[in-house]
DNA sequence: TGGCGAATTGAAGAACTCTTCAATCCTACG
DNA sequence: CGTAGGATTGAAGAGTTCTTCAATTCGCCA
């Protein structure tokens, strides 16, 4: 197949780079979840919402299985929780270094400096 | 503060999904390295580069010092490897998952299925 | 000071992604 | 059969992100 992989990279970050699709995975790992109730769950339009689900099943990070009148999704299995584990403890290290940065800011806009 | 949290995670992943970024974090878990060496080893041109560092400085995840006339690029910190790793797994499967699909439509192809 | 190499910036157009709308599909039930 | 609820799809416009170009900055050295 030969896919470029730093492309296939990229996307699968990419997949990710949604605040909906974000709140689906982590919802998600407390077990297989019904539409109805991610709908709840989220406040969303629902084709907004089937969007989302669209892009996260097509990644294939998701499958979904109709039982009945009711679509029920679940993770497709890898440890997802560890990836956004990760990721959450380099995001906290982030933001504290944003806001030292704002308040040298707000310091320097007191002192009247210039840098 | 109090930025919605999903947002910044959502944009905390959008800052990594392109395949020059992923690839420049990946080249600075190795140490600190000059923008010449960058530019040489993923080929590209010098203002895209710079483009595509700019992303990566303006989330904070690298610095930039200037030593005379090279520039030299560094993770701020954080366990990037981690997160990478986590990355990887979890695209292994999905990719692994897709070749599976394709073998079947193959597959029907050979046979003439529909389905 | 003038010019050179290294890197960055700004801006413009192409390419992509989001949100929303109306239309559709599917299953169950009256 | 017809209609209703639950979910998905397709398409259009708004909004973002990418790539590329020319122009700029910065430090150095002749």
């Amino acid at each position: 197949m030969q896919v470029p992989l730093y492309q296939a990279k990229a996307e699968f970050f990419r997949m990710l780079g949604h605040p909906v699709r974000i709140r689906v995975l982590e919802l998600l790992q407390g077990g297989p979840m019904p539409v109805r109730e991610l709908l709840a769950a989220i406040e969303i339009e629902p084709s907004n919402l089937s969007q989302q689900l669209a892009v996260l099943r097509r990644s294939g990070i998701v499958t979904a299985t109709r039982s009945s009148s009711t679509v029920v999704y679940e993770l497709a299995g890898g440890d997802v929780a560890e990836l956004l584990r990760a990721a959450r403890r380099i995001l906290t290290e982030l933001l504290a270094g944003q806001e030292d940065l704002l308040a040298e800011l707000r310091q320097s806009e007191m002192t009247g400096d210039i840098a």
